[in-house]
DNA sequence: GGCGATCTGCGACTAAGTCACATTCAGCCG
DNA sequence: CGGCTGAATGTGACTTAGTCGCAGATCGCC
């Protein structure tokens, strides 16, 4: 893991990043930016693995990473992604539960994030009413967010999930640049039953395929489809 | 929902249900003890429903609940159970977040529970590094625990799963008393799967059936088939 | 003993995932 | 240009899980 400590200069702007942060206490203030440091990740870089170890609270400031959980037999979820203004809310669960990361993270694209010491992290916790805000804000909604997945995942029909993760893609009609056994692992399927529900559609006309693209045709279809099954 | 006030005696003994809250600094346990109240559940009754506002923190003194999520499509899954000395961890979650509970919850037994106001959960919040750590201890560990039960229930094979459950429910050689409908349930599956493979399992000679019950007789085989699959 | 509600058993069918292998395609190298 | 290679896709047979409809068994209760 390639890790860059940001020059000092502007360094201190990051906080704009995060409009929730901006009410922050003038001492929790100075607290957080003298405990900070600014971590560069490329795409393709591991930022954690299952059962490593936390030591820091991290702030994305640029950039989109992906956690995923592998599981034992080999199968992988997507779980959530993680963009600009959101924290890595996996970590505060680890720092505030003492445990180890239950999950791993990708870099999809570069990423410019802020790290804060564990002990710093803790401590703001305890003086700061908006840190606390902040970070609880965050952890709820992620909590919400997997148990609703849970229950997508569990019991949904893999043919609405797929209409609805290739509707989400496609914003202004353009077509979905990935291959189908990467778009099976975001769905926590695999690649055959996404393959063959891909070509069903196309056959009846609703999509075109290509290797590594897939295009809608009949943006209804799709949508009728992901509504039907709850 | 049936709600009895406690009445005073000895009301505040309660916290020594709570070994972690023992400690609690002078000043916080009095602001705890004059801003809580006992409330009583009766076995089946419901604690709250999923998308209910959430007004005070919980606090188990004695009984179970079951914490679960119901689908669109009418199944269900149980997500975790509540008992004596937990607290009931989506009501932190939604205090926290200011966020409608995602789940709901029914008495498995009769309980009996303490309830803190919003406004003095958050007051000691701010207040009580002991309290704190209590409640976010409690917290940190449940989103861990929810990608644990997602893998578990996609990716793990029923059987495997079912065979965990009844070794879990048999301590000492005592029967499963439970019937296959809501022994499916806990397990986030439905009646027919679950009852083809206890009836394999007697066929075998792994257990004995009967109306409402199951009594294990060969732990080993059980044993060995919930390690086998991841 | 009879009755109703609940629990259990079973068969046929659909959805999803697994496995093994064939086919197609893009990029590259000579 | 042609052929090679590896990745991506197509396909069929099979297993696991869940759905649906209904039959049969069992318990508590009058």
């Amino acid at each position: 893991m390639t890790r860059y400590i940001g020059a000092p200069g502007h360094w201190r702007d990051w906080v704009t990043h995060f409009p929730a942060l901006a009410r922050l206490e003038p001492a929790a203030r100075e607290e957080l930016l003298d405990n900070s440091f600014e971590v560069r990740l490329a795409a393709g870089e591991i930022g954690y693995r299952e059962g490593d170890a936390c030591n820091n609270f991290i702030l994305r400031i640029d950039g989109w990473s992906r956690i995923q959980r592998l599981s034992a037999n080999g199968r992988e979820v997507l779980l959530y992604r993680v963009g600009p203004g959101d924290s890595c809310v996996l970590t505060t669960s680890c720092l505030l539960g003492v445990s180890r990361y239950p999950a791993a993270s990708t870099a999809e694209t570069d990423l410019r994030e802020v790290a804060i010491a564990g002990a710093t992290f803790r401590t703001l916790l305890n003086t700061s009413d908006v840190f606390r805000q902040f970070v609880f804000e965050h952890y709820g909604r992620l909590l919400s967010d997997m148990i609703a997945l849970l229950d997508e995942l569990k019991f949904r029909r893999l043919d609405a999930r797929l209409a609805d993760l290739v509707l989400a893609r496609t914003d202004g009609g353009s077509p979905v640049e990935d291959t189908q056994s990467r778009i099976a692992t975001d769905l926590g399927s695999t690649r055959e039953p996404v393959g063959r529900i891909l070509k069903q559609w196309e056959r009846k006309g609703w999509i075109t395929l290509a290797r590594g693209r897939l295009e809608v045709v009949d943006r209804e279809a799709l949508t009728a489809l992901a509504a039907d099954q709850g």
